[in-house]
DNA sequence: TAAACCACTAACCTAAAGGTTACTGCTAAC
DNA sequence: GTTAGCAGTAACCTTTAGGTTAGTGGTTTA
C-alpha cells in the first residue's frame, strides 16, 4: 500500500484528497515561526513577553498573529488570570500539539540528512 | 529521548540546530507546488506540458521555476532527447526523492487526522 | 518621580511567492 | 494553410508573509 494513495488504486480524486491532506498539514504548521513556538512551549507555559524572548527574532506583531493561528488550530491555549493586576496571560500547549510528534520527527530527520548531504558536496 | 532535542539535554544551541533542520526541510519541500509535483512524478516521468496538466492549477512560469528548484535539490532530473524533433524534454524523479517517503507519509497522516477533527467539529 | 515591564495593537513598509498574459520558433495533424 | 501542440520565457501584477516603529494604559521597581 502506497502512503499517498489510498487503496486499492489511486484515482485522480483519491490522489487529490491525499495531496490536500499534505497541503493542510503544510499550511497549518508551515511558515517561519509556528514550529519554533511550539517547540519552545514544550518546555512549559510561557507569558507573552517570555515567549518573545525565547523565540529569538520574532516581533510582537508576528508573535501575536501566530499565537492566534495556533490557538484556532487547537495547539495552544491562552490562559488569562483576571485576579492578578494587571492581568497575567499565559500560553500553554494543548495535548493536540503532541499529535505533531511524528511530523516534527520526520521533518527533523530529513532536514539533518539533507544538510549532511549538502555538507559532503561542499567538503568531500 | 526527545526527538527535537539531541541527547543528552537540550542546550540553546542544540535546540536551534534541530529547529534549523526542520526549517531546512520546510524550506525545500514547502510551498504550494513542490509536493504535488513530486507526487505526480511518482507515477512516472512526464513531459513539461503533461506535468502542467497533471498538477492542476499550476502555471507554466511557476512550474518551470519549481522544476528548477527541484532539480537543484536533486529530486528531479531533466532529460533531453535531442534526437527527436522538436526536442523532447522529460522530467523524472531521482532516487533522492524517495528519502521524502517518511516525511510525506507523516504529513499525509497528520493532515487526514486534522481534517477529520475539523469535520467532526462542523458536523458532530 | 522616573524608568521599566506587561500584553498587545495600529499603521506602515518590504520582499517573496505566486498568478496572468502574451509571445517564441518549431512541427505535426486537419 | 490554418490550427494546435511543444517547452518554455519575459514582463508585469497581486497577494501574502513577515518586519519596523510607535504607542496604549496600567503597575511595579529604583
Amino acid at each position: 500500500m502506497n502512503i499517498v494513495t489510498p487503496p486499492p488504486a489511486h484515482t485522480a480524486a483519491g490522489c487529490n484528497a491525499a495531496l490536500n491532506a499534505v497541503g493542510d498539514a503544510l499550511y497549518v504548521i508551515g511558515g517561519k515561526w509556528k514550529m519554533r513556538i511550539i517547540v519552545v512551549l514544550r518546555d512549559g507555559s510561557k507569558r507573552f513577553n517570555d515567549l518573545q524572548r525565547s523565540v529569538t527574532g520574532i516581533s510582537a506583531r508576528v508573535l501575536s498573529n501566530e499565537l492566534k493561528d495556533l490557538e484556532i488550530n487547537g495547539f495552544v491555549k491562552r490562559v488569562v488570570d483576571a485576579n492578578a493586576t494587571p492581568v497575567v496571560v499565559t500560553y500553554e500547549l494543548m495535548p493536540y500539539a503532541d499529535t505533531l510528534k511524528e511530523v516534527i520527527a520526520s521533518l527533523h530527520n530529513w532536514g539533518v540528512m539533507h544538510r549532511n548531504k549538502l555538507m559532503q558536496k561542499i567538503t568531500p
